[in-house]
RNA sequence: GCCGAAGUGGCGGAAUUGGUAGACGCGCUGGAUUCAAAAUCCAGUUUCCUCGGAAGUGUGGGUUCGAUUCCCACCUUCGGUACCA
């Protein structure tokens, strides 16, 4: 009897949904394990086979916890606000609930034939308003929080404002974005708005005004990490900054945490380090410099306090808010053409451009050590954002500041004598402090603390620690996300809604175009921005980054209406033992689940501090792009397209590189990729305007209907993201009606380790496919007849099976599903030479290989005739005693190689060994003439003989 | 520039703590079966030569009885980030 997955596996799909075999209760004695991937964009084009890397790999781990017996919450949903639906809305005219739920559906048909054990009892998805209820009140509850830094953790805000009002905020240690300082009295004196005012620039959730990242084509503010090279990252649209009243998430109050406890967690160097280096953090200190005959001073931050005596003057940022307070009448025309000028260039302009500007402003600060007076300049090289926006230039020793100074002829005080460090750079911060009264002598890191205990002295500044981490913007002027929770009144002042007025559902319109002054298409509809009571809603609604924030809680309790999640199911499962996803949400998502998690903690509403244990990131499947060449000076009614070697010949500058569908390339991927002739045909089909061109190869020339025996033009692969606009998507369904589901899951493993980017091919397939037929074969005999053996297995038997438990265990354990499907073929391969077909083996191979091949595995332990579920078995225990040999083979090393080998009894003791090797023949042949000057022993590994 | 990861046959990759380099699979070669092909099965397959060896894990050094693994310098590729004061 054949192995047919076509037969076997829909059936068995079918039979698990019905029998919810993969249903997971909240109530079980069992542990607990948590194993999570991140949810997808139900995007309009469906899954590729790079999807399902991550997906089948966690599978794995879940199905094989769970045979390990423990309760295993493995769910599955979907992110499913975002920008594309509603730009789909914009071109097509249908409502992003429309496409999102048609889309999730051909998801959850592609995710089942993939056979996961996803309990989709569980799903969640972003845009149902029982889920967004929650969004919206974590929200809220951020709205009615600050952060403590005395506390260390988020507190009330109603508590701050009674604080307010018995001490004002002079001993508050609270994150805020508030300057000034206020008593009691003064607090007690503001009026509402005041007091609203200043609250809100301690609240975690706040607004207030700032440049963001505008983009008018897509009608919208976007994050940080949604542009890219000074363009949208969707779309590709110019992005230029603009002042706008916008939500923000104070997640900076959070930036020491987010740093520090990425050492309690389980996850890679890289991945630490890409959120580490975000987080930003450095160390230094905030000094205050005098403005020249006024009473301010202007705040900036250093890391390098040592060299102070040798800031020689300042620059502010061009949009520093104390710039038009201090430029005087004489340099007014030049600052305020130096900001046009600034204010005209485009991101990537700016980013491009390496060249010092700046101008001056007329006015002068005064050092604080030297009590010289040094000029004010402004510098686009100096950003607004960072530290305080504002810096004393070290022309000495920053490289920056030296190149301003020399360009503008400033003045240069050389401060740090580097001449015992002479391979240092200047971010080593090495060298001795010469200029610089008291800190003359110093090394640089003791003169650093010297400084920074002499500004503090001198109450002109203190030790600051810095975060490049800022707040980022939480407002979008869409339509396709979740509506803020919030009111104003008819002073402007902003309240937000109950948990029992919540869902704040989002109003349906089929009008999706922004409104005008960069609002969201809400603001049009005034039947729901205007409430009876007078209030106005908030009109923008959050980003995407919002719902997947603390979509994992969720899972934990999907259908809850009282709350989140009910406490008893947060405290079971706690946390994510295992979270699997792509690195391209390092940053965003993981930052911001972070800190969502944290103020949950903060809160007591959930017992960890984090919310992913452990962490997998598992690389992208990448598409092979295949182009011919056109000749750019060949005339539109001939167009002439050579072969890659041609191309290769010629200057670059004559050809385009032109994409052709891989489906019509023989050998994709391999550099005998071509286009024989029924590929050209193919394409010219597929690019009608191409009907008259030429293809020319080394060989000759071929045109469309030409008679031609064998035509073969070269194309160039190249290997790169799987996309529609590329031409290169592979979808799984062809290859899982081809082979089956469990053979596209085994290979997909078997590709390579889970973490590396690889580009799809199918050449290895075969090999799988074999495996699985060939491990189906066990079960049969020569005539196709069921034929297993109630014998019971022999001693070389066991070892075949207790080696692959071993080797399958360790490897699950490490994610290296690559070498357990070389495991698994060992296995086969060692069982089938010795012809066995003992139940008492193949029984316990059917359970390990069935957290990888689920269906061929469960229609086999059918067969077997047991009851149950194979999914559902007892995990077979691995005994060492079965690996044990009565004797061992040594490989005998002369010098370090290997020469030959030799067998000795299992329990010879090394001295035995080392005797006995001195006397093996391989020896006496390589140590003749020769002295034998030592042998080394590895008991149960290796013999090494040092001649010479 | 800075940070991180990685460079192993024709190809994907294996070697977990310094201990037989190339597991497993693809491809290729030869054979069996077949009228033939597909499928299947068996054997071989790092390179080089004088068939006994020699070389060999990006390059050059080093530590060690022994290095793909550790150290130093460099090269290349990929990912992140960038006037970050």
């Amino acid at each position: 009897m054949d192995y047919t997955p076509g037969n076997i596996e829909q059936k068995w799909r079918d039979h698990w949904k019905a029998e919810g075999t993969y249903k997971v209760s909240n109530d079980s004695d069992k542990p607990k394990y948590y194993v999570l991937d991140m949810f997808p964009y139900p995007s309009g084009a469906g899954l590729h086979v790079g999807h399902p890397l991550g997906y089948i790999a966690s599978d794995i781990y879940a199905r094989y916890k769970r045979l390990q017996g423990f309760n295993v919450l493995h769910p599955m949903g979907f992110d499913a606000f975002g920008l594309p639906a509603e730009e789909y809305a914009l071109q097509t005219g249908i409502h992003p609930a429309t496409s999102t739920h048609e889309n999730m559906e051909r998801y959850r048909e592609q995710l089942s034939a993939l056979g996961f054990s996803f309990d989709w009892d569980r799903e969640v998805y972003t845009c149902d308003p029982n889920y967004y209820k929650w969004t919206q009140w974590i929200f809220a509850e951020l709205f009615e929080h600050y952060y403590d830094q005395a506390a260390k953790k988020a507190m009330p805000i109603a508590e701050l404002a009674k604080r307010f009002a018995a001490e004002g905020n002079l001993k508050v240690k609270a994150a805020n974005s508030y300057k000034g300082k206020f008593t009691a009295d003064e607090w007690n004196a503001m009026d509402k708005v005041a007091q609203a005012d200043t609250l809100m620039e301690y609240r975690l959730a706040y607004r207030k005004i700032g440049y963001v990242n505008w983009c008018e084509e897509l009608g919208t503010v976007l994050a940080n990490d949604q542009v890219k090279d000074g363009v949208s990252e969707r779309g590709g649209y110019p992005v230029v900054q603009k002042a706008m009243k916008q939500w923000y998430l104070r997640i900076t109050a959070y930036a020491d945490r987010l740093l520090y406890d990425l050492d309690e967690i389980d996850w890679s160097d890289s991945l630490k380090t890409i959120q580490s280096n975000w987080i930003g953090r450095s160390e230094g200190a905030s000094l205050f410099f005098e403005v020249e005959g006024t009473n301010e001073k202007i705040e900036v931050f250093t890391t390098r306090p040592d060299t102070t005596f040798g800031a020689t003057y300042m620059v502010l940022a061009p949009e520093h808010d104390l710039v038009a307070k201090f430029t005087t009448d004489e340099q007014k025309q030049a600052v305020a053409d130096y900001i046009a000028y600034v204010k005209a260039k485009s991101e990537v302009e700016r980013q491009q451009e390496k060249e010092v500007t700046g101008a001056f402003i007329g006015a002068y600060a005064i050092n604080p050590f030297t009590k010289t007076r040094i000029p004010i300049w402004i510098g686009e090289y100096v950003l607004k954002d960072y530290g305080t926006g504002a810096i004393m230039a070290v022309p000495s020793d920053d490289e920056r500041d030296n190149r301003f100074a020399t360009k503008f002829g400033l003045e240069i005080i050389d401060v740090v004598d580097k001449s015992k460090y002479p391979d240092a750079t200047l971010s080593d911060k090495l060298g001795i402090i010469k200029n610089s009264g008291f800190l003359n002598g110093m090394e640089v890191p003791e003169a650093i603390t010297a400084a920074c205990k002499k500004a503090e002295e001198m109450g002109i500044g203190e030790m600051h620690i810095n975060y490049k981490l800022r707040d980022a913007n939480f407002g979008r002027q869409r339509y396709w996300g979740e509506p803020f929770p919030v009111m104003y009144d008819a002073d402007g002042l902003a309240h937000v809604l109950k948990v029992e007025d919540l869902p704040l559902k989002l109003p349906k319109t089929d009008d999706f175009k922004p409104a005008k002054g960069g609002r969201s298409p809400l603001a049009r509809m005034e039947d729901w921005t205007n409430l009876p009571n007078g209030m106005t809603r908030e009109t923008d609604v959050m980003p995407a980054v919002a719902g997947s924030s603390w979509y994992f809680l969720r899972y934990m309790d999907p259908n809850n209406s009282e709350a989140f999640a009910s406490q008893k199911a947060i405290n079971y499962w706690r946390d994510v033992d295992l979270y699997v996803g792509g690195s391209e949400h390092a940053v965003a998502h993981l930052m911001y689940a972070r800190f969502w998690h944290k103020f949950l903690h903060d809160k007591g509403l959930v017992p960890t501090n984090e919310p992913f244990k452990k962490l997998v990131n598992q690389g992208m499947i990448q598409g092979v792009i295949e182009f011919i060449f056109l000749d750019k000076n060949s005339p539109q009614d001939a167009r002439r397209f050579v072969s890659a070697d041609i191309a290769a010949q010629e200057p670059d500058s004559d050809f385009a590189k032109i994409p052709v569908h891989v489906d019509f390339v023989s050998n994709y991927g391999s550099p005998k990729s071509f286009l024989s002739k029924e590929g050209i045909e193919q394409f010219i089909e597929w690019r009608p305007d191409y009907k008259t061109a030429i293809f020319e190869t080394v060989d000759g020339t071929y045109q469309h209907g030409q008679a031609v025996d064998k035509f073969e033009m070269l194309t160039l692969s190249e290997v790169g993201k799987m996309s529609k606009s590329k031409f290169n998507v592979i979808n799984p369904d062809a290859v899982i009606s081809r082979y089956g589901t469990d053979c596209f899951r085994m290979y997909e493993m078997f590709l390579g380790p889970i973490e590396q980017s690889k580009p799809w091919d199918t050449k290895g397939i075969d090999g799988v496919s074999k495996f699985l037929k060939r491990y189906w074969g066990l079960f049969f005999d020569k005539n196709g007849d069921w034929s297993v053996s109630d014998e019971a297995p022999t001693k070389d038997e066991l070892k075949i099976l207790h080696t692959a438990i071993k080797k399958v265990n360790d490897d699950i354990e490490r994610f290296s599903f690559n070498t357990c499907v070389s495991g698994f073929m060992v296995c086969t391969n060692d069982l089938r030479k010795w012809r066995c077909n003992k139940r008492a083996i193949l029984k316990e191979l059917t359970i390990l290989l069935a957290p990888f091949a689920p269906h061929v595995t469960e229609e086999i332990w059918k067969r077997l005739g047991e009851s149950g579920s194979v999914h559902h078995a007892t995990y077979p225990t691995f005994d060492e005693s079965h690996l044990k040999e009565d004797s061992i083979e040594y490989p005998i090393s002369i010098n370090g190689k290997k020469r030959g080998v030799a067998e000795f009894s299992s329990d010879a003791s090394r001295d035995d060994i080392m005797a006995a090797a001195k006397n093996l023949e391989i020896v006496k042949k390589w140590s003749e003439g020769k002295q034998i000057r030592k042998i080394i022993v590895v008991p149960g590994r290796m013999v090494n003989v040092v001649v010479g």
